[in-house]
DNA sequence: ATTGCAACATACTCAGTAGTATGTTTAATT
DNA sequence: AATTAAACATACTACTGAGTATGTTGCAAT
């Protein structure tokens, strides 16, 4: 499978007599077709995706050009809009694959007998490693909370960010919802539970802000920051 | 495009080092014509600061056209341009005005003679509040952490963003220092310093993102966010 | 009473960009 | 072998929006 061209090969603005001697070159070669049978699975536009996410958390949305994101593909327009309506529809499946796997992990470990404290700290931990692992989903997902409204112009897409929306307050009620069992079962003390959550996930999605993967990161070493910010969260500083 | 700007400083030759702290500041310091003998006083420019951080932080950076920060004013690009060279330069200025506001608050109570643990906690305390009482302002900061150093073209704007950067890491510096000195006093436990830190700023810095004042919010309501969130990053939730 | 300039407003330019219309290649199917 | 449609690329349009050039007004010092 066709990786795409993380390091953007020479940028550099094309002029009009650059255009020109591209416009000559060989075909790339192209994606395998889909097979008869096989249903028009999401792979196909992985690709497309994980440079989107790149390239939103880098500029932002607004400041991200569709030709930002097929530059970074290796590829142009035509390639996206062959599968996205809109820059905004890109945008929100981004969006929606990163909360998506962030729904995933945490919903993984809320099953766990333990108290309501033990859990909230469990949640907050796979939390956190699920944005070390997919920082640039996940920072994607971050930028759509200021997003309310702005650039969702037609209804569908006021509907689908309604959708969003909605799926984001259901994963902060998980939240919520275990804090006041802890708060029921004495493992957590009273409270405004809202408040409180509203910290504790703030203090996590801030790594959208602050963490980009170094160089020859293992995976022990994300573990270990996810789980020093959960247990801060928990425990506090005493 | 993108020229230096030459305008006529004809006063006095500036140094080159208050060139670059001069750049992106105001033209001139005041609105209204100054009366004769009168001392150039506060700038009057606070209302269009204060329009640009509302619409920056409505629909960020990228988002705004100066011409919304205009329409909001209740004028035209004119004004703007007459005292801003240019989008970045105003943007610059809000964030600074923010920061400005957020170093006062929180060096107010760095004073005091408590454990780390116990000034830590006011800090943040402090911290929350300038927040939710200059949101506007504030969430242009948060926004700003993100430019790293996209939207600053010209080499003037460049030498303001690294100037202001330097003051982010010098206050996320200031809560460091108190939480090693809370660590050397015992009254922290052990622990990476930097992340945790960063932790608990996420869980503050976040109520830009969440947080809008209701209607006849009282100043104790606010201080008791403020409070519920200082307490839930020093003590935690146990 | 005139002049100079600050403080704007008005009216443009022009580059960048979302989206479209259409051309081209390739692989599966017939 | 011919056909067809998916999977793109190319070329274009229309519009937004930053920045500029220039006009206008009112106050203040002369």
């Amino acid at each position: 499978m066709a990786r795409p061209d993380h390091e953007a090969e020479g940028q550099r603005d094309l002029a009009a007599d650059a255009a020109v001697v591209e416009a000559g070159r060989p075909r790339r070669p192209t994606r395998s077709r889909r097979k008869a049978g096989e249903p028009a699975g999401a792979d196909n536009n992985i690709d497309i995706l994980d440079c989107a996410a790149q390239c939103f958390m880098e500029m932002g949305f607004q400041g991200t050009s569709i030709d930002d994101v097929a530059r970074r593909l290796g590829a142009t327009k035509g390639r996206i809009y062959h599968y996205y309506a809109s820059k905004t529809d890109l945008f929100f499946d981004v969006h929606r694959e990163g909360m998506r796997r962030l729904n995933e992990a945490v919903s993984a470990v809320m099953k766990s007998d333990g108290t309501g404290r033990e859990t909230l700290r469990a949640m907050l931990e796979a939390h956190a490693l699920t944005m070390l692992q997919n920082i640039a989903y996940l920072a994607v997902v971050v930028q759509g909370v200021h997003m309310h409204r702005l650039a969702a112009t037609t209804l569908a897409q006021r509907q689908v960010l309604d959708e969003i929306m909605a799926i984001r307050r259901d994963f902060e009620k998980l939240f919520a919802d275990v804090f006041r069992r802890g708060q029921a079962d004495g493992s957590i003390r009273a409270g405004n539970a809202s408040i409180a959550v509203k910290g504790m996930l703030g203090a996590v999605n801030w790594t959208a802000v602050w963490y980009r993967p170094r160089a020859n990161e293992t995976l022990a070493d994300k573990q270990k920051i996810a789980r020093e910010l959960a247990t801060l969260q928990v425990e506090g500083v005493a």
